[in-house]
Parts: C-alpha cells; structure tokens; sequence
DNA sequence: CAGCAGATTGACT
DNA sequence: GTCAATCTGCTGC
C-alpha cells in the first residue's frame, strides 16, 4: 500500500511528479492520523533547473536534505512563515524534489480545521503548499524522514484517467527565466483543491 | 555584516 | 487589489 522505495529513485522526477496526482498522503503525529488525495504537483529538477533550490550543485544547510536518496521528506520555511513540503526523488547526491502543492481533505477534517483554525470545509483549506502542510501538521521538523512512515507516508490511490492531468507552467519562479515555461507543474482537471497560483 | 527577494497566505482597503 | 509577516541565503559594501 505505501509507495516503495524504488517509486521514488527512478530518474525522471517529471514523470513521478505526474503519477503522484491521486495518491494519498497520510501523517500521524501523536496518534493522530490526517490524510488527503494530492491533487497538484510541481517537479524541480536540481541542478539544471533555475527554479530550483538545488540549481547549480547549490549546497546549503537548508537544501543538503535535497541530495538524499529519493523517498525522504524535504521541508522548508518560505517567507519565514510558510512550511512547504516536498518529496526527494532520485539517488544519493542528485537533487531532485517534488512540491506537494494541494490535496484534497480526506481522513481527519475536524483535525485539519482546527490546525487551521477555520469551521467550515473549503477548498483553501489545503489547496496550496503552505496550507496543506499546516493542515497535516508538517513543519520543518519533518524534513529528512523516510515517506515510508510511520510519521508520513504516501499510499497508493485511485488510478486518474489521462485525460484528467493538466500540465502546466509553475508557480512564482518567473525569475528563473526559460526554465519558468517548463510544464513542470500537474494538478486534476475540474478539482476544487487546486491551489490559485499568481499566474493561472 | 546590512539589505533584499522569495516554490505564500490571510487580513484589510 | 494591496500589503505585512518573518526566515534563509545571496549579493555587495
């Protein structure tokens, strides 16, 4: 049921990105489990992708998680307040990463609402990548676990028809200039929990 | 070492 | 539609 291993080590990061739309994240935390469909993705292809934390072998403190074996949760804090959560991919020493940028509420609602302060079931609950982190409760403390659980982990899901994966640019790089047109980005056609973007 | 911009969100005009 | 919140890392003095 959880994806192995070998899903996430295979070298094309586009292609994994795409086949990750209608699985199912989960994350319990203290016994309490939250779940959801992911519904949009973003591939980064470390170091020839200007978009990417990783581009140019960049190494730091914050992106040395990046350059695990694929499988293991990479996190960071964007703007100092948003934590947004990606998945390793790859081998060892090539940086490859795919941002989780929306899903659909599935196991653990009253949880979700409560971390996010909200009452009411609406789309921005989890649609974007600050959201849905903060509604499973994944914060920079994750990064660098194995997805293979218990904390979080990714489970097979429903099979999505082809025709139902949009391809798409990504999402504020306009700065990294040629590599911002690469249809990196994959969301469900017609779902609601799909993040707004700047530039949709 | 100061200044700035970013894979964002939510509150307010 | 506009803007602040606030951490990481890059650039330039």
């Amino acid at each position: 049921m959880i994806l192995p291993e070998s899903f996430y080590t295979r070298p094309d990061v586009v292609q994994i990105a795409r086949e990750l739309l209608g699985k199912k994240l989960v994350t319990e935390f203290g016994g309490i489990i939250t779940s959801g469909i992911i519904t949009e993705t973003e591939a980064y292809a470390g170091p020839i992708d200007r978009a990417s934390h990783a581009y140019g072998g960049r190494r730091t403190a914050r992106t040395e998680v990046m350059y695990s074996h694929g499988g293991v949760a990479y996190v960071y804090l964007c703007y100092g307040i948003h934590h947004l959560f990606n998945v390793v991919t790859n081998v060892k020493d090539t940086p490859h990463a795919i941002l989780i940028r929306a899903i659909e509420p599935l196991e653990g609602i009253d949880v979700i609402l409560e971390r996010r302060k909200k009452t009411k079931l609406t789309p921005s609950l989890t649609a974007g990548p600050g959201a849905l982190s903060e509604a499973l409760g994944i914060t920079t403390r994750h990064t660098g676990i194995t997805l293979q659980g218990p904390e979080i982990s990714i489970k097979e899901g429903n099979k999505i028809p082809h025709k139902d994966i949009i391809a798409a640019t990504r999402v504020g790089v306009a700065y990294a200039m040629d590599d911002a047109l690469l249809p990196y980005r994959f969301y469900l056609s017609g779902n609601k929990y799909v993040s707004k973007g700047k530039g949709l």
